[in-house]
DNA sequence: CAGTCGTGGCC
DNA sequence: TGGCCAAGACT
């Protein structure tokens, strides 16, 4: 006897049955075989490097993450030489990436590795989602490309990739995230991931997908709708709008953060480095980059960490 | 849940 | 030129 394997609900459109999922997992594996970009944490299976390595990449293009890759496992070559270095050190080394935080959070996260993990990256998600900075994304990716595990690693690539080929409708995290498991096949998370990564990165892109040579147009559900509107623009987990950027706070911020990189600095100094006017504004903003702790005043000078 | 968090490259 | 978006996480 058999069970049905799947019952179309009546008031949802129904989803891909697992054979077609593993239709298209199979096909992006086999596309990954051929394709995948040579990026260097894509050499290593060091869990603490690979670690590091996706921190950077959050929300950071790949590209701009490789070209740092060397400078940043050197300097931080273990969670106990990155508790050595300092945070100051890890914020310095930070320069150029973006998103200040991450540096303060990497750096707590080796303490912690270092204090309750006999200094070595734990092995199971929901630990790895205890530490600070990382999330689903990033505990999954340390899973699937430190360990070699078949999980399913969900990130704005991946929803978009199942969000105009699978489906061809826009769909939530926890639906995308369950039809991005059926695609995983056995044995290969780790290649099929990087290639999941790098499909929708370089081929299925968010502004202009090469669809002639994509290996799944023919089975493309957004290809075969015939839709106009891109189903991946209002999926979750794919790019939401930014406020801009010239002129704003985090600009300054960002500026007062990259001063004290060099040295510390005084008020005015720091003032001066935003080019604000507005001594209340600049103290604001200082007081936010203190409680993130990136930032520390002593006397009269403010200093990184 | 919706806002917020840097920085740079590309068209 | 300026808008868009990039291997997300946290509050």
């Amino acid at each position: 006897m058999s069970l049905p394997q799947h019952v179309a609900s009546p008031t949802k459109p129904d989803l891909p049955q697992r054979r077609a999922l593993q239709g298209f997992g199979r096909t992006i594996l086999g596309w990954g075989e051929g394709n995948l970009r040579d990026l260097p944490w894509r050499r290593t299976r060091d869990p603490w490097h690979i670690l590091l390595a996706e921190v950077a990449l959050q929300q950071t293009q790949a590209a701009r993450v490789a070209e740092r890759f060397v400078e940043l496992t050197t300097a931080m070559a273990t969670p106990t030489a990155t508790v050595h270095l300092g945070k100051a050190g890890v914020i310095s080394l930070w320069s150029g990436l973006g998103y200040n935080s991450r540096a303060v959070r990497l750096f707590q996260t080796a303490e912690r590795l270092v204090e309750s993990f006999d200094g070595e990256v734990p092995g199971t998600n929901a630990e790895l989602q205890s530490l600070p900075g990382i999330g689903p994304y990033t505990a999954a990716a340390i899973e699937a490309f430190a360990f070699e595990r078949d999980v399913a690693v969900y990130d704005t690539n991946v929803a978009r990739v199942i969000a105009r080929a699978v489906l061809g409708a826009p769909t939530s995290t926890k639906v995308g995230f369950e039809l991005a498991r059926s695609m995983v096949p056995k044995h290969s998370g780790w290649l099929f991931n990087q290639a999941m990564l790098d499909f929708g990165a370089t081929l299925c892109t968010a502004r202009s997908p090469s669809c002639e040579r994509c290996p799944l147009r023919r089975r493309c559900a957004w290809r075969n709708s015939g839709d106009e509107q891109d189903p991946a623009r209002t999926t979750a987990g794919t790019a939401r709008p930014q406020g801009r950027f010239e002129g704003s706070a985090r600009q300054g911020r960002g500026r007062m953060i990259e001063r004290l990189r060099r040295s510390s600095a005084t008020f005015e100094e720091l003032r001066t480095a935003t080019g604000w006017d507005d001594d209340a504004q600049v103290a604001t903003q200082l007081n936010d980059l203190m409680t993130a702790g990136l930032l520390s005043k002593r006397g009269a000078k403010y200093f990184l960490g």
